[in-house]
DNA sequence: GCCTCAAAGATTGTATCCAATATCCAATCC
DNA sequence: GGATTGGATATTGGATACAATCTTTGAGGC
């Protein structure tokens, strides 16, 4: 939770370069919910947070453009990207889709040490989400699912992941917000593993699925409720 | 290229930006061949030649890695991204994939107009394929399955797509420039839009899948063999 | 001869300045 | 009064200047 600062102040970063930190910075005020869809980048005001000229931010924006996280039009500037609802849904339709076809590919090469690694990832995402740490949750919940497609050795379907991933998660974190129904989910992550474990593809498969589709139709429920209101 | 449009309303006039055209260009280059895999892209000679400053070109490069087709590195620069011969074979699997799942949705809503459409679209790329407008049949092989997905109403999975034929279009066009392999996909591309306009799903997403896949082994094979011999 | 290392050149990264364009608001005209 | 237009202000786009970093090269030492 951010509080309001003066100008003056500036958002303390000095890890890498400079893009690197502001865009992951940028990325999770955005993901967090901290700038609303529609709500207007404005150069200016985003480099004097971080104290820096204008020229990294706009890079970051372009880059932020190409994830889909944010659309710019040309002399009017940066706004966060509103996904409609029916897209919301298209694209946890599409995920079920990939995913499944990952997964299939991934048990048949799976090593006792690959679900070894998804158990520590899972019990981390586990503590973050009841530790009520998003930004780590999302990280987490991702890094779940990459772990069970890894041993596919598929990085261009991961990565076609990865982006949907990054542009549902907004969504996913204002639904975790509003209701529990992730708790479903965690039972649902932990049936899945078990299955991986056993190399049953086929009911892991169709568990996975069943995971995807149902996490997306309670957060489209939610959606559309959400927007029906603020309508 | 329709220039019917109704003489009175809103004139279109082309607002486009710097970066849009020099996107445009570069894009080309690389999809041309003109760049070849793994070459720099020097943003002091690009700023040269197209009479800029280095500013409007980063940003087409940020753009353009976004798109996976150049990889940057902090004050290393640019290079034409090379893809592995086997993620070129993952990325037409997961062509076939995705397609098949748009058209199944896309024959049950399509309207005799958009086959009329997407009929049109085939006689120009046949047309652009003839006379060796390689640029022309890039863009046109992509409108062509375009119009074939377009009435599934699934904008986010047909950007998906799109992003997926940019990147393997490069080495399409390197393929067509050593064999003529694609007489046989001219020939699938009829017989897809034929049995579309059947409304027979089942045949038309069997041949689908089969045009893909064929192309990707042909390319893929031609793509193996050029690398060894380069190597 | 080969390795080390330092300096020069090349290239990218960032800041600052100016230009182009959009937005907003008040004045004007019908 | 409402619509339109002109100008003031805010914001973005692009060019230039400078700083940081990588790469190359060559001189010196072993």
């Amino acid at each position: 939770m951010t509080m309001l600062e003066p100008p003056s102040e500036r958002r303390e970063i000095e890890r890498r370069s400079l893009p690197e930190d502001i865009r992951e910075s940028l990325q999770e005020r955005i993901l967090s919910g901290e700038f609303r869809d529609g709500e207007a980048l404005v150069q200016d005001v985003l480099a004097e947070e971080y104290g820096v000229s204008r020229m990294p931010v706009r890079e970051v924006l372009r880059q932020l453009e190409a994830c889909g996280l944010v659309s710019m039009q040309t002399h009017k500037g940066a706004v966060v990207t509103s996904i409609p609802t029916e897209q919301v849904e298209e694209l946890f339709e599409l995920r079920a889709l990939l995913e499944a076809d990952m997964l299939v590919r991934a048990i048949r090469r799976m090593t006792d040490g690959d679900i070894e690694e998804a158990r520590g990832v899972l019990a981390e995402l586990e503590h973050s989400y009841r530790r009520g740490d998003m930004a780590s949750w999302g990280r987490l919940n991702w890094e779940f699912h990459r772990r069970l497609y890894l041993p596919a050795g598929r990085p261009q379907t991961l990565a076609v992941l990865h982006g949907i991933n990054l542009r549902v998660e907004r969504y996913i974190r204002l639904h975790l917000l509003m209701t529990d129904g992730l708790d479903t989910a965690e039972r649902e992550h932990r049936e899945i593993l078990r299955l991986c474990a056993l190399r049953d593809a086929e009911a892991a498969v169709a568990y996975l699925k069943l995971h995807i589709l149902d996490a997306g139709r309670t957060l489209v429920a939610a959606l559309r409720q959400e927007r029906a209101r603020a309508s």
